[in-house]
DNA sequence: TCTATATTTAGACAAATATCTAAATATGTT
DNA sequence: AACATATTTAGATATTTGTCTAAATATAGA
C-alpha cells in the first residue's frame, strides 16, 4: 500500500487519474492539460504505473495510459474497513 | 484533500488509524506501539488531526485519540467514483 | 507546593520528493 | 538516410518530510 499512497499523494498525480477515469489518454494528451514541462509529467506518470494504478499499451509512437482499477479497489476496501469498523465499535458503547 | 493525503502516505499513521478503528486510544496507549519517540508519534498525531481523519477529548492528564469517519467517506467517494467511471466508459468501448 | 506522569513543542538533520533542463531513445514520414 | 514527433532518462536543486533529543506545558496526587 505503501508506494499506491505514495502515488496518490500528489495533486497532478490525481488530477492525471481524474482525466483517466474519462477516458485513455496517450502522455502528450496528458501533459497538455498541465503547465508543468512532459519530462515532469513522465516522471509523474512513471510513479503511476509504478503503483500500478495505471497501466500502458504502445500504439505506434503514442503510449496510451488507461486506469487500473485493481489496487484502487484494494484502498477502497481498507478505508470502508476503517469506517465501518470504527461505527460497529461506536454501536457498543 | 491533499492534506489527507499527505496524512495517509506514512505506514506509521495508517497504522494509528487501523489501531483507532477497534477502540479510542490516548496518546500514551497509542505510543506504546510503536518504537518511535512519544515526540514522533505525537507528531504524527497532529498531521492526522490537521487532516481531519482524528478528533481529541482531554480526560484529566490524558489525550482520548479517536477516528473522525467524515473525511474518509470523502476519500472513499473519490475513489469509487474513480472506479466506476472508469468502467462506465469501458463498457462504451 | 513539590513530584510524577502525559503529552506537546522546538530545533536539528538526513532522506525523500517534485520539478527543471538537456540529452537519449523510439517510432513515423519523406 | 534524414528529419520530425513522442516520450523517457539523467543529473541537478530547492523543498518537504520523518525522525531524534531536549525542553516546555499540563494535570494529578501526596
Amino acid at each position: 500500500m505503501n508506494i499506491v499512497f505514495k502515488a496518490l499523494n500528489d495533486q497532478t498525480r490525481r488530477k492525471i487519474l481524474d482525466l483517466l477515469k474519462e477516458k485513455d489518454m496517450s502522455a502528450g494528451e496528458i501533459a497538455d492539460q498541465f503547465d508543468f514541462s512532459r519530462a515532469t509529467i513522465s516522471h509523474n506518470l512513471e510513479l503511476l504505473q509504478h503503483a500500478d494504478l495505471v497501466s500502458i499499451v504502445k500504439k505506434g509512437q503514442f503510449i496510451i495510459y488507461s486506469i487500473n482499477t485493481t489496487v484502487l479497489n484494494e484502498i477502497s476496501k481498507w478505508i470502508v474497513e476503517l469506517i465501518d469498523n470504527k461505527n460497529e465499535n461506536k454501536k457498543l458503547s
